[in-house]
DNA sequence: TGTACATCAGTGAACGCGCGTTCACTGATGTAC
DNA sequence: TGTACATCAGTGAACGCGCGTTCACTGATGTAC
């Protein structure tokens, strides 16, 4: 195949730090290098002319998925022209939806990694995006002092315990319950 | 080492499953077989007198794992003479409680399984007692209608987000939050 | 009850396979003249 | 501008290692007489 062009090589960087954030989602950090490279249609080999490890690739797809959510969250409130509670309730809906629940990899990365997040004591950039990114998530969903990060994990328990459920009518009721007990008081 | 007793033997097994059911939450259901059996005293080789396959394995340390959380509820019940709301309390602090994030191999399954739930798709008696399991906690900590979804979402959201920001003061805020939050309304 | 022997729980080496990582090679790209 | 050559992104075989599983072997246990 040879060479490949400065600007094709970025784009085939961007792409599997991309397919990385999907299927790290989707799949947990377990993900193969092999299967990662496949993915994004390339061969493994080459993978380290453009990351020095593996954990270095954890890092940069877990940053890349919480600058979506981040982006996701911008988006949400210029659309709602800054109404607060409108735009919380726009994305409560969508978070309960079954289609978030059936669509981990390119849903909210709080949720899909906090797991790994919670096993691979490495991954120290990670980690560190990711707190602030459970941060910045809870005073999104904040209306008054302190009840930003309950919301959060009534939310985030929903989404788990859905996706751990599903095939169960038990799965559909807990994102109901979830939806009805967040919009109702709280 | 020869042959051994059949008491020795169940003995044995015993501890296979139960160290299974303490690994596998810490760690997940990605511990090897070969760790598996040191932890348990034996060598690896003796795996398959005793079950059919790692999965098998896992349906059964699953089993025991919510077999044990029934008894702790039922244990509960009967350290407060009856009386739910008293129970109830108790097990929230407890299952709110550093020393619960900080011990995921003798904690809660519904919180350190999903994921493990939510990826692999085989394992049907593991997905079976699970979602059996969820639907039992709820019952347990409900109050009046429906709510008892709601509450374990809040709960399982906290434990497993203060697991994945442990190390940063985030993690204790988290677990207080979510604390405040079911303990005044709600 | 005591003895001979079949059973089988546990051992440790080995199987094929996939992991993260390395490396010699390739040939189109980028650069120096 | 055109040509010669160095660079280096991507390839695919290979590395040591750990995985789930198998198997010949062991010797104390359990049983038949």
């Amino acid at each position: 195949m040879g060479r490949v062009s400065q600007a094709q090589a970025e784009e085939n960087r961007r792409r599997v730090v991309e397919t990385a954030s999907r299927l790290f989602r989707e799949q947990g950090t377990h993900v193969s290098v092999a299967d990662l490279m496949k993915a994004s249609g390339l061969t493994h080999g080459g993978f380290y002319k453009q990351f020095a490890s593996k954990e270095a690739l954890i890092d940069e797809a877990t940053t890349h998925a919480f600058d979506e959510l981040t982006q996701l969250h911008k988006n949400d409130l210029e659309q709602h022209a800054g109404q607060r509670d409108a735009a919380q309730q726009a994305l409560i809906d969508a978070y309960l939806s079954i289609e978030h629940r059936d669509s981990a990899a390119d849903g909210c990365p709080v949720a899909a990694l906090a797991t790994d997040m919670a096993r691979d004591p490495g991954d120290r950039e990670a980690h560190r995006v990711y707190t602030e990114g459970v941060g910045d998530f809870a005073d999104f969903l904040a209306t008054e002092d302190q009840d930003g990060l309950t919301r959060l994990c009534t939310m985030l328990g929903a989404l788990v315990l859905a996706r751990a459920t599903k095939g169960s009518p038990l799965s559909e009721e807990i994102l109901t319950a979830a939806h009805t007990g967040l919009t109702t008081t709280m």
